[in-house]
DNA sequence: CGCCTGTTTGAACTAGATCAAGTGGCGTGG
DNA sequence: CCACGCCACTTGATCTAGTTCAAACAGGCG
């Protein structure tokens, strides 16, 4: 597979699968993004992308890639751009994995992911995750059972409503707040406090 | 700044300090390897490099390099493939960081620093670690405590030799499998069952 | 209607973090 | 040359966030 793809249409996960066929989630890919730049390296793509519902993409073979890159000075610019925002992206959900706890990575991913769509078009705070429990879990880093809780406690605080893979985010700045571990999430003590 | 760098001698990490001034330890780079892709994306560096010890570096500027790169097909090439190994080698420290439990990531962290030794000319099974373990520690996602005994129990197991920084590989083949997850490690357990 | 898959929720368990000493090397200054 | 303090490291004890196991629930579909 020598070729980069752009999804037009629907959403993606790209995944790899470890000897044991346990799944790693190593991203969502949303209408407009790459797919598929690991292969720049090796040749061989080291990750499958798994469509999430029914979606199209645009299938950019390498050597056209890096021949018309050559002769358009601006595009080959433009793909460094690009590579580069992914190694940023990448190297910035490193930090989540390794120093944030369980709340602050949904509530990263959810007002992360609200901004992407927003940046799509569409609605950023009331939105159908394309993808299970599961899949956020396996690319946060968490078991699916602690997303699920996750959820239902953000809920609880008001700072979203869920309805299964709907959801709406009713509190941007306050859930911003418990991404970068403003407050404590600490709920039910508090709460319980409270009266 | 607008530039990449490559390592010559001595060794380097890349850190990103949190808004907290809490370091993480985005990779490090021995001769040979390239530092500061990141900046590709946005221009500007998201983290800063740190010698580990007397060390020196050159530094290739952006518009150079893409001019050159132009120019000669090959150079263009070989970039892409060292930005693809880039991608790719943080893809492993992700699902590394999102899986593997602190033994194995310690056992994978000996193991693939080795390589990278052997792989620059110099011993691959005996050499010294430039970095304190808290670096090791920030690096794998892990309290620095936890890496120590991390090391204390490997040697413990006599898959390693430990003294101080100078780290030697005993038994490499157990210590692949233990970084892979095939071994237990509960040495404890086992060994005082043994008697 | 019953099955299947995804999700929520509860209860128990544990890997690893955190807190807290204790150790040893090493440079500085007396 | 030794005393001191500093730093990186080890080791022990406790604590907890998150995993794991288990059960119940809801919606969709044959």
């Amino acid at each position: 597979m020598r070729a980069v793809y752009v999804a037009r249409k629907g959403a993606f996960k790209t995944i790899s699968v470890s000897e044991e066929g346990e799944e790693q989630v190593i991203g969502f890919h949303l209408p407009g993004e790459l797919i598929g730049l690991d292969a720049l390296g090796s040749g061989a793509h080291r990750c499958e992308a798994v469509a999430l519902n029914t979606s199209n993409v645009c299938e950019v073979p390498f050597d056209e890639l890096s021949q018309v890159a050559a002769q358009i000075p601006g595009l080959q610019q433009q793909l460094m751009r690009v590579i580069g925002q992914s190694v940023s992206r990448d190297q910035q959900h490193m930090e989540l994995l390794s120093r944030r706890q369980a709340n602050e990575r949904i509530a990263l991913f959810l007002h992360g992911f609200g901004e992407r769509l927003r940046h799509g078009g569409q609605s950023g705070t009331d939105f159908r995750l394309p993808m299970s429990r599961e899949d956020v879990a396996h690319f946060l880093g968490l078991a699916f059972e602690t997303v699920s809780r996750g959820f239902t406690r953000l809920q609880d605080e008001g700072l979203i409503e869920v309805d299964g893979r709907r959801i709406r985010l009713l509190d941007v700045e306050r859930l911003d707040q418990v991404a970068h571990g403003v407050v404590a999430t600490r709920t039910t003590a508090v709460a319980s406090l409270g009266h």
